[in-house]
DNA sequence: GACCTAAAATTGGTCTGACCACCTGGCCAA
DNA sequence: TTGGCCAGGTGGTCAGACCAATTTTAGGTC
């Protein structure tokens, strides 16, 4: 009979001082621009060498949370949540009829999103929402498409929502929906 | 007179050894589960301190191309199938309530994927998933949570709707949920 | 005061050597 | 065969030092 053990899994210092630090990034006491503490005083605060810190700041870098310049010091980065969403288009465009499946989501995602929005939605919200719609009314009677205005208001009642996971995937999804429509032609 | 600037771009130590034992996996002469030559060792070889060399394999470790076992060695990773984006993990994890907020999209996704799932599982998909509430159930039995049985069991469902972009977006909230399921306390 | 320059202080990058906890494998006794 | 014990190897952590890049500061000039 095989009783089951839960998996002791080591946790090493430098994971805790990166946990430390994303959340104090997340908690926004450490904003984009901001400077870190010198290495040799961050390590002492934290009660960590100086070793196990430069392991958690590579850790950082390569989350790209952070960036170290040597002689000034070691900076939040600025511009986190773009960069960041490039990563997500990226990685949800990948394989093959990624398109497509993206398509579908955003087809699942939608009435939901709409429900909730429907919910939670400020008159605020909802004006804008409706700029958004008369924007992309008078797009298409330009001649548009429409489709900025259709991204738009996509965008806007994902706000409405109160959720910024929704927020980020739908701006995500238009993003690519988006690139698609402008580039029609690709390699074979 | 011209001077013409080699553009500098300050490289570091380490990342000349991530680049080098990247190579060494990528032409295959490290195949996985390799050992790799001991710390002291490989950082002689390499004509480099253990320091760089350990923040080197902090990075090889962050992009699942190694891992570290303390007393045994580091060894080659054997290729995650569906590697998990650790970006896209990060990236919904930013920000206030942002669990609350992936929590309530995986509500808004669940039924909605599942009703996909239904209409597009083969047998096949249909018994992995009678496997995974079997499992489930089992843990439960057993005293367990049966979160993982829960996890593996949105997993499969997810990838019977044959999504890719789904099974990207469940695979991060699993994840993440997971994640904060582990390490309920943290700083002050 | 404004402006430039060079020394001093600060900071990240690297190195060295040490100690600890853990894993492995071989040896030996029960 | 079984189980315990021990030595060697390995990753994890620490402390202190030096180097190179950068920032800050102190003088000095106009």
């Amino acid at each position: 009979m095989e009783t089951q053990f839960k998996a002791i899994k080591r946790r090493r210092l430098f994971q805790d001082v990166v946990q430390r630090i994303q959340d104090l990034i997340r908690d926004e006491r450490l904003k984009p621009g901001d400077r870190l503490p010198a290495e040799r005083e961050l390590a002492e605060q934290l009660q960590v060498s100086r070793s196990s810190l430069r392991e958690a700041m590579r850790t950082l870098e390569l989350q790209e949370l952070v960036v170290s310049k040597p002689g000034a010091g070691t900076f939040v980065r600025a511009e986190a949540s773009e960069p960041v969403n490039d990563a997500l288009v990226a990685y949800l465009s990948e394989g093959k009829d990624a398109l497509l499946d993206v398509f579908e989501m955003r087809h699942i995602l939608e009435p939901q999103i709409a429900a909730l929005a429907a919910e939670r939605a400020t008159p605020e919200d909802i004006q804008r929402m409706e700029e958004m719609l008369a924007a992309q009314a008078d797009q298409i009677s330009r001649g548009e498409t429409g489709v900025e205005g259709d991204t738009a208001f996509h965008f806007a009642m994902a706000e409405a929502t109160r959720n910024s996971a929704l927020v980020k995937v739908v701006t995500a999804v238009a993003d690519i929906l988006g690139q698609s429509r402008e580039q029609p032609l690709q390699a074979p």
